[in-house]
DNA sequence: ACACAGTATTATACCGAGTACACATCCCTC
DNA sequence: GAGGGATGTGTACTCGGTATAATACTGTGT
């Protein structure tokens, strides 16, 4: 979704090769952000096909992509459009806990104390790897901050959560298929409550 | 990625049919999380595919999908298991920052601004939101929760970020392809920092 | 000089999540 | 009994991403 855009604006510093692009892109996120070699190509491909980037005459053994003026208007576009922030992604953990709610015989907190540990065991590692990383590494240094700041908005989450469940009438949670008819049951509609966005 | 075992887990309470799953798993998220309808059929599918799920005969219109004992199976498993904290997903903010880092021409400092306006003012109505769903819904409240702890993380990193960044000589960031080669440069090889998880 | 190994570079076949849209059926009403 | 709307299912497609094939270059030992 994104590293589609990363490649266009290493291009529009100048023509690159395809293994070259991948090389600069990991050189600013380091390890924590592999970039697999196939997918340069696909998307440089796909690039390619929208018009965003033309391919220069093969040398030798390696290809030159170029990026077309087409590609500097989306990459500009992109650039200053912030992200869809209504329809938030699914989470995982999200979707876990819920389950957990509704499956009979599953202890809910303790799957909550799980994943809390976890979650700090992580960023523990990476509050580590962080002290290790020279400062002038900014690029690297901005995406462990984020997995930093990520994590920590996960245990907080997760503290909620228990809170939440604990202070609730004991398994009050468990399928609330109020609205719900017997078998044949009328979707909830709900008045979209998000609409003074798009 | 994780509707597949929602599905399988609202399969385990009984045998259903495909629409039926759309509406519970709506009613839990209500319309912060919609499900397209054929995700449902597709993913069905593929579970079918998988043995984690057979379907029954057709009943007049409506076809009734039952988990195997593999699905169940399957489902204990993905319950206790936490989600992958190395590889970090690619984030999309990340991302332009990393790009507009880079970018000749463009106000770092001011991007950092308006996204994080954006960030807040999604805030807000999700506040609002929350404000007004009946604290009966578990699960609804736990899914704005989640939405609302992963902005103000996003919010917290926007601003260690401009602090980073200002604290930093100026332009020290721009394309620091220190250990790259003129035109074939190696790739940075660095010890795997996160070895100790997996 | 030749075989062999390794690696750099590109390409492609495939997969899974997700969406849009078409298709079929039932039921209600006029 | 002919629309019309809700209900229910299926499918073709897009898109990001991965694994792996295919090809050419480079060095090394004997």
């Amino acid at each position: 979704m994104s590293v589609r855009h990363a490649l266009l604006a290493l291009l529009a510093e100048g023509p690159k090769y395809g293994l070259r692009l991948r090389q600069e892109f990991q050189a600013q996120t380091g390890e924590v952000w592999p970039l697999n070699v196939g997918q340069v190509y696909t998307t440089l491909h796909r690039l390619e096909k929208e018009g965003n980037v033309e391919s220069d005459e093969v040398d030798g053994t390696q290809k030159r992509f170029r990026i077309t003026a087409e590609g500097s208007r989306e990459l500009q576009r992109w650039l200053h459009t912030p992200p869809d922030t209504d329809a938030p992604p699914r989470d995982e953990l999200v979707i876990k806990v819920q389950v957990a709610l509704r499956m009979p015989g599953v202890d809910v907190m303790e799957l909550l104390q799980v994943h809390r540990r976890h979650m700090v065991e992580a960023m523990q590692r990476y509050t580590h790897l962080k002290a290790e990383t020279p400062p002038g590494e900014v690029g690297l240094g901005l995406v462990i901050d984020a997995q930093l700041f990520r994590l920590e908005g996960i245990v907080r989450w997760l503290d909620a959560a228990e809170a939440r469940l604990r202070h609730l009438p004991d398994q009050s949670w468990a399928a609330s298929d109020v609205d719900l008819a017997p078998d044949t049951g009328s979707l909830r509609q709900r008045a979209n409550a998000l609409g003074g966005n798009r």
